[in-house]
DNA sequence: ACTCAATCCTGAGCGAACTCAGTTATTTTG
DNA sequence: CAAAATAACTGAGTTCGCTCAGGATTGAGT
């Protein structure tokens, strides 16, 4: 009766409906006061669902903010392999590319520091067995890898180390993004920290001021 | 009237005796049923005060956990630079130092991994201004600088990288100590990673097995 | 000995995350 | 189309971390 009730049944419709609604209170309310401003009843009312649907479709708080945030850190990482593509053909040294790589994903975690520093927390931390979180790692994955290619990419750098090396820049991203004590620092100032970080880890020509050695170089690869 | 009240005041005393029940009941309770699964009621209760009584000690469960666990973390930490010391005397390579100090550090943090992994997370990113997780920051520094001076002590590791060489190794430590993915791993599968991820860091001698070019390098810097 | 600050302790109560038994809406079956 | 089965929703209730107004204890002043 009354027309057909198009695609699926709908109940599906009515699902993604409120799953948009969710998501869209979720992140409105988190972005405007932070996760630690906002209970999870405030959500539903702005969603205009019962607590108990809200936790149907995100099983914890801090789910409902991994479900948000990997929106904007898909966006991020995507922005960054992008970047990284660019720094690469123009000839940027493995430091330089590396940093075009990680500068949106540490700008989008950084934007907002409470619901970054929470999200990766979470993501790092949690139960990976919650879906949402599991969405989230794998995208943590896709920005490892990522790097591990932009290392694997330098002659100077080891295959077999590649992935390894990637990992620690991962973790330095992490500790460095999130740890309260860089907490009062600036988007420049965290990525200052992790070049620092970054160029002492890579086996790159050592900057040495002692003389008038070339700065940026990877000059020395032979291509 | 009955004997000297002795050292000071009856009210410091009390205080003193309160303290060590509340630390003693603590250290019990996280001990064997990890944090998540204990009360702050059981402690107050198993502390012979009441619950208000317990947030004058600790303003914060966490809190509470990491003064616990300062004791162990600080004995660790000398344990860790002690055997270092042995290490370096017996004439293990600094790969093998570091390790050396991080053993026992590593082993107290999965001693009772929930705990552990809490209390890493709690000191890195929690609220400085706490005092006690100021004392744990200060504890971690040590460690840190423990670090950093078996880095310098290798001749083929630049002064001015030691900190931050130093720095990194701390973030693997943390990261991989305490992250999910790791959580099924034993104490020796932990440690392996971590030397994986310091070998690959420290600018050591490569082991490169395609025959003759010289790995140390940095040879292609024109120094 | 009495008063009276100062200090410390107490526990009922509050807020917020999360649960679950009961209800309602949709789809399937006869 | 009605009845049964299934899936989804609801919100009062539970738990636990934390607070704070009031009560008890101590020690100094007189």
């Amino acid at each position: 009766m009354k027309s057909r009730p198009a695609p699926q049944g709908r109940r599906e419709r009515a699902k993604e409906d409120k799953r948009r609604r969710i998501m869209d209170a979720a992140h409105a309310l988190f972005a405007e006061h932070g996760v630690g401003g906002v209970t999870m009843q405030q959500i539903a009312d702005r969603a205009d669902v019962a607590i108990g649907t809200l936790y149907l479709y995100a099983s914890t708080k801090a789910e409902l903010l991994i479900l948000v945030q990997n929106q904007k850190f898909a966006d991020a990482i995507d922005d960054g392999l992008a970047a990284a593509d660019a720094a690469a053909r123009w000839g940027a040294d493995t430091v330089g590319v590396v940093l075009a790589m990680i500068e949106p994903v540490v700008a989008c975690i950084r934007e907002q520091p409470e619901n970054g520093r929470t999200y990766l927390h979470e993501l790092v931390f949690g139960d990976p067995a919650e879906p949402h979180r599991r969405d989230g790692l794998t995208l943590s994955l896709r920005l490892e890898a990522g790097i591990t290619d932009i290392l694997a990419a330098d002659p100077a750098i080891d295959d077999a180390d590649a992935a390894t090396l990637a990992r620690v820049v991962t973790s330095i991203i992490h500790v460095t993004t999130a740890a309260t004590v860089h907490l009062h620092e600036n988007l420049p100032g965290i990525l200052d920290q992790i070049r620092q970080q970054v160029t002492a880890v890579l086996p790159h020509v050592q900057s040495r001021d002692d003389g008038g050695s070339p700065a940026v170089s990877s000059g020395c690869s032979t291509m």
